[in-house]
DNA sequence: AAGTGGTCTAGACCACTAG
DNA sequence: TAGTGGTCTAGACCACTTT
């Protein structure tokens, strides 16, 4: 009875009242909102978890199963997972590295794809960085160079770009030491390093041609066919955080897709 | 307290038993088995309603809570879908015209694709076709050539093959009043004609390279690169009935991911 | 008006994970 | 063993679609 949509009553001690405009949503909706904004504010990290489901029921006062409903919703949305025993925790991206999945070469399963850090420094975020990242023209930013390999077959070339004020946690790295405090993966030193959690991207695939220091790098003729890809990653707030352009050589490029 | 997993007496009057092997599953698993395998058996087809949530609780003695939880997996799944206050149906597939979704030329919203299709005969199966299709080497088939074009421009080159016996009739569209009988989508000239409902689909996207024919019906240089898309379409029960490979210019190529 | 799915509550019991 | 999520039940009431 408590916690209705209609409910006239003041609030009970420990109940929270959810936002009162929208109020002909249903509430789960509501709940979902409140909740996902929670988790966009950095309430919760990935390593701890959330307060149990039945300590948020009571919190805001509705029934157990409507507070798992919503929960289950979050967890369908990607921004929670849930543990048996253990918890609900906020979820950390897993994508990093997958843009092998469109790039064929060797076995998959059996080999483990490498980086090598070509380049780390400051640098003007070019224009079409900067119009996804949400910065202004002239920004500086920090920019990594950097080729993805198979079996030391070079797969991808990637330019990286990282908004300045926030990613100073990996402005050292600009010294000589390259590679020495990037990982195989980005995501966890963006997380270690300055706090960010990748939650989201997008990516948007077209076909090129390969320029000469491409061409080089792949080891392919100049003007080869490449598949770009372009990714924009943001925070669990929406915020885009990272910008990069990948390429490969589409002739290794192949992408399956399932359909409903 | 009725039908319950460990439940030893024989099942109530109206009361369906549940596959007894796998019986460490739990219920809602079972059941969900249990429906999609009825949904595969085409038991019910995308114009008639199955029968009320109420209705299926009671055959199998379970909960209503436990049957919503069953149904809305399976809306989730792709298999059914809902709609308040008229009933749960099968659902139809939607993706007939998505290759468009690759494509960008004019305004996708603005403009409507037409297609032209240029022959249908009877031919046998190419190996690539025969293999997704689960036919003999040598199978005689439907096969169409069709082109797609948005504003009079060509976008698509397509190649589709259809299994005979099962294809049979659509096959008097030989004669030459070609465009006559089959509208701007196929997939409802399947159901209407052949009673064949696609369910889901299987694509992959490579990149190739234009060969004469393909230049000439798409306006562009030979050997200039293209997108092929090659779709694996099945039924309800998983059988795959059609394949089709279409070609585009790759540089009218655009695809977007979001990324959980 | 009758019948359908959608929301919300309440509570029992089970299975898993961690300290 | 304590605490977490997972399963299942039971039933009241609401919102929508159809006839």
């Amino acid at each position: 009875m408590c916690g209705m949509a209609h409910e006239a009553t003041p609030p009970a001690p420990g109940r929270v009242e959810l936002e009162t405009r929208d109020a002909r949503l249903p509430l789960h909706a509501r709940l979902r909102d409140a909740l996902a904004a929670r988790i966009a504010s950095s309430e919760w990290t990935p390593d701890r978890p959330l307060p149990a489901e039945a300590a948020l029921a009571g919190h805001y006062g509705v029934a157990l199963g409507t507070m798992r409903r919503v929960l289950g919703d979050l967890v369908e949305l990607g921004l929670l997972e849930r543990r048996h025993g253990a918890g609900t925790f906020v979820r950390r991206a897993t994508f990093d590295a997958s843009l092998f999945r469109f790039f064929r070469y060797g076995d998959p399963q059996a080999t483990a794809p490498t980086s090598r850090i070509l380049d780390v420094r400051r640098a003007v975020l070019p224009p079409e960085a900067a119009g996804p990242l949400g910065e202004a023209a002239g920004a500086t930013a920090l920019h990594l160079h950097r080729l993805r390999l198979r079996d030391d077959r070079p797969l991808l070339v990637e330019d990286i770009w990282l908004p300045l004020p926030r990613f100073a946690g990996l402005d050292h790295l600009t010294e000589p030491h390259l590679d020495g405090g990037l990982g195989e993966l980005l995501y966890p030193a963006y997380e270690k390093r300055c706090d960010i959690v990748i939650a989201s991207a997008e990516e948007v695939l077209t076909v090129g041609a390969a320029g000469a220091a491409d061409a080089l790098l792949l080891r392919c003729a100049r003007y080869e066919p490449l598949v770009v890809v372009e990714r924009t990653a943001r925070t669990h707030d929406g915020t885009p955080v990272e910008w990069r352009r990948s390429r490969g050589r589409a002739a290794d490029f192949r992408y399956r897709i399932e359909i409903r």
